[in-house]
DNA sequence: TATTGTTATACTCTATAACTATA
DNA sequence: TATAGTTATAGAGTATAACAATA
């Protein structure tokens, strides 16, 4: 930072460090969050991250795009939440294809969790209404 | 919902499940980020994480403190990175004790995965001065 | 031939429990 | 006895590659 100069420069540059190191902070304060709510139902995070998204039943591989990994691990996932009798795999129209859809004791888990996810969320806690406008754009700009 | 009465609840419900949901996706942005900058120096998150935090030696269970992860798991963390060149153990004065501490070439490595973390933030590149102020404070109230 | 899902394999992360060396 | 680290074991997530069934 001493080559760069100005005192603008510097000031920036470790602001925005400082503001990733925070963002990072809360990162993975949102995925212990996000695990303890899981495993309070009994799942891993990617479980519960299958569960949720699984409101719509959902191709294998649709799901695998969501969870954005390799399509080859939905068999193994599919199979223990299928164990714990979450899900059913149904054959579409096309054979190949099997939708995932949640049993009836899935959706009443996923209810459940979906409703503490959004309860238990730090945000709703330690923000008043004016802040969480303010962050809730602020992240719009992020993902934007 | 439509059992809660006031239009005023009903919005702020909504409102705080759709910033949870931000939170979330923000905070799996900031993961699949880091994940890709980790993979840029053949790292894994956790091995990232562990090289970022050994600025300073650290302990093998002040490590585990820092991962939040049992002590046993440091083990093959380390000898991964030390097989991988980055780290060495050093005993300490209390023989039980193994400090981490990085090579030249890790510490090498750290400062270029450092300065990538830095800059590559999500962050950095969408707010401008005022927006990451805010931010900042928001952010703040989160971790308080 | 191309696509969907499965299987086989290998690596990493994670926890628990039993162990060694040291204090 | 207590603590720091290791080892053994097991389960889960991840990727790659080869495969079967279907289109």
């Amino acid at each position: 930072m001493k080559y760069l100069g100005g005192v603008s420069s510097t000031s920036s540059l470790s602001e925005a460090r400082d503001l990733s190191r925070q963002l990072l902070r809360v990162a993975e304060r949102a995925r212990t969050d996000f695990a303890g709510l899981a495993a309070e139902s009994g799942l891993t995070p990617v479980q519960a991250r299958a569960v949720l998204w699984l409101e719509q039943p959902s191709t294998m591989s649709g799901l695998a795009e969501h969870l954005a990994c390799d399509a080859s691990n939905i068999t193994g996932l599919a199979d223990r939440l299928t164990d714990a009798g979450l899900v059913e795999r149904v054959t579409g129209a096309d054979r190949r294809v099997k939708f995932l859809q949640l049993t009836g004791r899935g959706t009443l888990l996923r209810t459940g969790l979906a409703s503490r996810v959004a309860r238990g969320s730090t945000v709703t806690a330690k923000l008043n209404p004016t802040e969480r406008r303010q962050l809730a754009t602020l992240l719009d700009k992020l993902l934007a």
